[in-house]
DNA sequence: TGACAAATTAACTAAATAGTACATTTTAAG
DNA sequence: CTTAAAATGTACTATTTAGTTAATTTGTCA
């Protein structure tokens, strides 16, 4: 009615606000939910706008989704580029990666349990991404040449394969967070207070060191 | 059921067979599309029988997952019953135990992808249930006598810690299931051909090992 | 200023989905 | 042979949920 329009509230245009906004909060939402488990009503609501907007700027839920994925894992690149693994010994890098890996999941839980949800879905949305895929192959060409490096140094045994040493640091790393729940539901808190995660870091930390050098 | 080339207009009771095949049925469909994911008209539709008779049987969708997770897990037990770990000296015990343990998230896939989605939703079903307590409980009873006869037998050092180790031969045993989609869509599938298995498997008793050792 | 596009609100719809009502058939006990 | 309870079939409903329509407000630029 044109009558109350005096009662509307004015609002302003931020339209990279908008999107960030709905992009962190439905982050949150498939993370704790799973994709079919979370309801776009939530993820609206939860945002400081409406649910006509999340559709205006992401069409539909698998955009919202893919849109996500997406987003995590160009974080992770972002955050990978940091480590400098060059810059030191292959066996002391190698150390820096693994201990990087374990916090980095740690401290980015919503990151690893979207990758589960995916993992759940049969990694039908990764597949089509370029993005996702980039980020993963150049970890492992990183890794590739740190072996090389430890190899002819002496350091490291010649056996080492990178994509089985990358399977075998990511496991623990991953299940560490994917798995937490069920595990404190049957085995109590100690493993995932500080001081355990520190325990588990140092032996992930030991055991793949002891497989990896000569 | 009876196989109905003919129009049945007769039918058997057989309440054994039906509830079985309803639990089989949801499995396979949890494990394939999650709680949320899963249809109930789908799980009806794969079963021999209607709708009306799992609603009969399992009451509701909550209720039925509960029954399937508790299904899986009595299935573990019955398989661990029969390692005999304590008939082997400590080492080539827990060689044998990491072994069976990889073997058996191999081929129980569904059972893997169950806890994961109960993982999601933090493991809110899992809280309730005694008997699936129970089987980690006791997993985890026999790991510490495994290390303690170890240790008394000088075969491991003596700083060990059950739920850590329990926690170690997991993570991998996991992750080779539930993380098997993506790994695949992001590298190729050559880890999980029967030879990568096998090589997965070898590293990880290797890298385990020689954690425990004295 | 005015007109046109982009951004936003509020209310609505069609389809999907968990769950139910009720009739009918089978089984087993007396 | 009856009868009641257990088991099954058929058809339906209420609710949830993804997605839409249409009107309104804000920003931009000539």
């Amino acid at each position: 009615m044109v009558a109350d329009n005096i009662r509307r509230r004015k609002w302003q245009q931020n339209p990279d606000a908008v999107k960030n906004n709905i992009l962190e909060t439905a982050t949150a939402i498939f993370a704790k939910d799973g994709f079919s488990g979370a309801r776009m009503d939530d993820i609206a609501r939860q945002t400081e706008t409406s649910k006509r907007m999340v559709y205006y700027y992401f069409t539909d839920k698998k955009q919202l989704y893919i849109t996500v994925l997406e987003a995590a894992y160009a974080k992770v690149r972002a955050a990978e580029n940091e480590l400098n693994l060059e810059g030191y010994p292959a066996g002391e890098a190698l150390i820096r990666l693994i201990g990087f890996t374990f916090d980095y999941h740690r401290n980015h839980p919503d990151f690893v349990r979207l990758i589960q949800i995916e993992n759940i879905h049969q990694a039908r949305h990764l597949a089509t991404s370029d993005i996702i895929s980039a980020v993963n192959l150049s970890a492992i060409a990183a890794l590739e040449r740190l072996i090389k490096r430890g190899s002819e140094a002496g350091e490291f045994h010649s056996n080492n394969d990178a994509l089985e040493l990358h399977w075998l640091i990511t496991s623990s790393c991953v299940f560490n967070i994917t798995n937490r729940a069920s595990f404190q539901q049957l085995y109590g808190a100690n493993l995932f207070t500080d001081d355990g995660q520190d325990r588990l870091k140092k032996l992930i930390i030991s055991s793949i060191m002891q497989t990896v050098l000569a």
